[in-house]
DNA sequence: AGGAACCTTATTTTT
DNA sequence: TAAGGTTCCT
């Protein structure tokens, strides 16, 4: 089982109990490590299978854990504590759900219902919603849940944030009333019970011995203490991530917990996994160097068996259409050469770029897949055909009255609503809970409504799971609506498929909360844990399901394509050949993270993810113009590029200034060197495919009145202060300039209006 | 209630 | 550019 391991990886699995962190490069074999260390706690009989909690952050992973923990133990998985953090405290609440103040039969509100959640607390409540827009407050009561805080705990220091915590607070209550929670609650709710209760807690205290915890450089405050928390009564910590990965503080996650935890639990028991097994010499090197720029690093250099391979290369196009060009003509090559489609990918920083590059390969008649669009569960007809379902379980749940009461249309319209809502409120009720109070022509729909509301939910108790989804499909009208819709085929279509995923459950999952445990876990199970109480119908676990897993990200397997994706999509792929385009300043890194705390060192590391996706080939494109917001954008090169050393890059198109982007850290600096004339690579085509129509580009700039405007020249501004042109559009008195300022970020100035003067060129 | 016209905005998104 | 949201008109 061990044998075929490197000596790192053999030292990490077969650490001795206590607390220990695994810094896993990428492509060291990671999730090998993290599978063969529970493997060999059983085998060597040092913990039972219920004795490991393993936690993940995607169901993909936990479902590799599992699949690769069979294949090397004949154990049966099922009943193992081994899932997302939402996953398994879900399973916690579920079998708690008395001792932690919630209907046995919650629902989990993924993010599209929690914000249509607050969208309507706000209307209700005649806030102002442009002083408090929805996703900022959505941001806050998030943001404030990861870091344990309830609205009576966060720090009220102005009028505006007070106005956030009354929210929050409202927007809390209105959960409560409605038996939902969202994905923060989750989580924190799962921490409040154990900290509060000391018999539960000192339950799986002493159950879980062994804790794993994968990717844990992208845990967040609250899934960290709810980790020490359960280990609180002895367990070993065994947390695997690679800190230079770490690419979701964005969403709350914490790299800091890292070197926390290095500090606080596993000093002097870290071992590094350096040996990479995916990408040839000259790829890794240049990932290397790169991610050698950042400073707050715990340290890690990966090496290689492999040869050098091929240098990096790197191409530089006019425009971000001639880019897309060039890559596809690219991609034709390798795939004549008998390259497989689907180990080719193209990667961008944001999605919108991926439309020229679609554009390119459609023309091409090239086979690709997006990934990245609507999932499974977030399609439009299966939300509502799950609204119906929620409400056969909790009629209470506003979120989904409101969202299929009058779907299909049944002529109950705002009014009533309206009328319904105040109603509701004014008796403490739910929506349902009010109806009867409505009386005349729109009291009677909504009572026949609630009568079929009624009538499914009768019929849901003797049929089984997925009859009850076709039955429910039927009766409310969703079936004739999306037959007679022009293009409700494909609607009709994921609504039997709704149908099909509810019978693979039914027969995969369907004794979910009664594992079978076998004679000798039982007797280590004691009566306080019932994960998962068998009271807990086929229905409610299956809407649970189709919460906190909203299905595939990506387009269906099955032909071998090309995959395109944004780099934050690609974390944890790999693929032979990857093309990395739009590697120009403002884009990549993005100028909105240059404003923010440790923003460039996050787009760093970003990059650094999407080097280490290749195996064998990397390019690395950029255009000097794309077209951005209905405008044409002049951009300079991606300072990433000046960060990788030459010898590793071979430049197929000719490398003009060493200047351009290399603004280094001391951003705004002079940069008159010498060698800084972009004009002229810019008037000089810089490849035999440059069309005809090539656009008139920055180098010579722009005139405005008596001054001439060029990419790279130094800036003063009377209020905005000291930046650098980064990019220019238009021409004569409607010519605009990006300008990057060293103290308040990126703006776009009119320069026929914006009084600028010039420093330096 | 539905549709057209208008305005605004634009990074990434495991659960 | 183009999507999403709002408002206004029928």
């Amino acid at each position: 089982m061990i044998g075929s391991l490197n000596e790192q990886q053999q030292a990490a699995v077969t650490l001795p109990e206590g607390h220990a962190l695994v810094l896993a490069g990428a492509g060291s074999g990671k999730t090998r490590v993290l599978t063969t260390r529970m493997a060999w706690l059983i085998q060597t009989s040092q913990v039972s299978p219920f004795g490991l909690l393993a936690v993940t952050f995607t169901n993909k992973s936990a479902r590799e854990m599992l699949t690769r923990l069979s294949s090397l133990l004949p154990i049966n998985t099922r009943g193992m504590w081994v899932g997302t953090f939402h996953g398994l405290c879900n399973r916690l609440l579920r079998a708690h759900h008395r001792d932690a103040g919630l209907p046995q039969t919650f629902q989990i509100l993924d993010s599209a219902d929690q914000l249509s959640a607050i969208k309507r607390l706000i209307k209700a409540a005649g806030i102002d919603d442009d002083k408090y827009p929805p996703r900022d407050v959505q941001r806050f009561i998030n943001g404030s849940k990861e870091q344990g805080l309830r609205p009576e705990q966060v720090d009220a220091w102005d009028a505006h944030r007070r106005g956030l915590i009354s929210i929050y607070e409202q927007y809390q209550a209105q959960c409560e009333r409605e038996g939902v929670v969202d994905f923060a609650e989750l989580l924190l709710r799962a921490y409040e019970l154990l900290s509060r209760n000391a018999p539960i807690r000192e339950h799986y205290q002493r159950r879980f011995q062994h804790i794993l915890i994968d990717e844990f450089q992208d845990t967040n405050d609250l899934q960290y203490r709810w980790l020490k928390l359960l280990a609180g009564g002895g367990a070993s910590l065994f947390a695997v991530g690679d800190d230079d990965q770490s690419i979701y503080a964005f969403r709350g996650a914490n790299v800091g917990n890292m070197a926390a935890f290095e500090r606080d639990y596993a000093k002097g028991n870290v071992i590094r996994l350096e040996q990479n097994y995916r990408s040839h010499g000259h790829i890794l090197d240049s990932a290397n160097a790169l991610i050698a720029h950042n400073a707050a690093r715990l340290g890690k250099n990966l090496w290689t068996e492999e040869g050098e391979g091929e240098p990096v290369r790197v191409c530089e196009q006019g425009t971000d259409l001639l880019e897309a060009q060039w890559v596809v003509d690219e991609i034709k090559s390798l795939v004549n050469d008998g390259h497989t489609r689907s180990d080719i990918a193209v990667l961008y920083r944001s999605n919108a770029q991926s439309r020229v590059i679609e554009h390119a390969l459609f023309s091409s008649g090239l086979p690709y897949k997006v990934y990245g669009g609507l999932r499974f569960f977030e399609r439009q007809e299966v939300k509502h055909a799950l609204a119906y379902l929620r409400l056969i379980t909790n009629p209470n749940d506003d979120t989904s009255w409101l969202r299929v009461v009058n779907f299909p249309a049944r002529g109950i319209g705002a009014r009533t609503l309206e009328q319904l809502g105040d109603a509701a409120r004014a008796a403490g009720s739910s929506l349902y809970g009010a109806v009867d109070s409505l009386s005349g022509k729109s009291g009677l729909k909504l009572q026949a409504f609630a009568e079929l509301l009624a009538q499914l939910t009768e019929q849901a108790h003797y049929l089984p799971l997925p009859e009850i989804i076709e039955h429910v499909v039927h009766h409310s009208g969703l079936r004739d609506f999306y037959m007679g819709e022009k293009e409700g085929e494909d609607r009709l279509e994921n609504l039997q498929e709704l149908v099909n995923a509810a019978a693979v459950f039914v027969g995969e999952e369907g004794m979910v909360g009664e594992p079978a445990l076998s004679q000798a876990a039982r007797e280590t199970v004691d009566p306080l844990d019932m994960a998962g109480p068998p009271t807990m119908s086929p229905l409610d676990s299956f809407l649970s399901h189709a919460s906190l897993e909203a299905g595939d990200n990506q387009a269906r397997a099955g032909e071998d394509a090309i995959q395109l994706m944004t780099v934050h999509a690609a974390k944890g792929l790999e693929f032979d050949s990857v093309f990395m385009t739009g590697l120009e300043e403002g884009l990549f890194p993005h100028e909105n993270s240059l404003t923010e705390q440790g923003g460039l060192e996050e787009e760093r590391r970003l990059m650094y993810v999407a080097m280490t996706r290749a195996r064998k080939r990397l390019y690395l494109t950029l255009a000097q113009s794309r077209m951005l917001h209905g405008q044409t954008r002049y951009a300079m090169r991606s300072r990433f590029l000046e960060e990788i050393p030459d010898a590793h890059l071979k430049w197929l198109t000719p490398k003009v200034s060493t200047m351009g982007a290399a603004m280094g850290s001391g951003m705004g600096s002079s940069w008159s060197g010498s060698g800084y004339r972009r004009g002229d690579a810019y008037n000089r085509p810089s490849t035999g495919a440059m069309s005809p129509r090539e656009p008139r580009l920055a180098t010579s700039g722009v005139r405005v009145g008596e001054k001439q405007f060029r990419i790279g020249q130094g800036v003063h501004h009377a209020k905005f202060g000291d930046g650098t042109i980064i990019g220019l559009s238009g021409m004569g008195n409607d010519a605009q300039a990006q300008i990057q300022f060293r103290d308040v970020g990126t703006k776009t100035l009119a320069l026929g209006v914006a009084k600028l003067d010039i420093v330096s060129s």
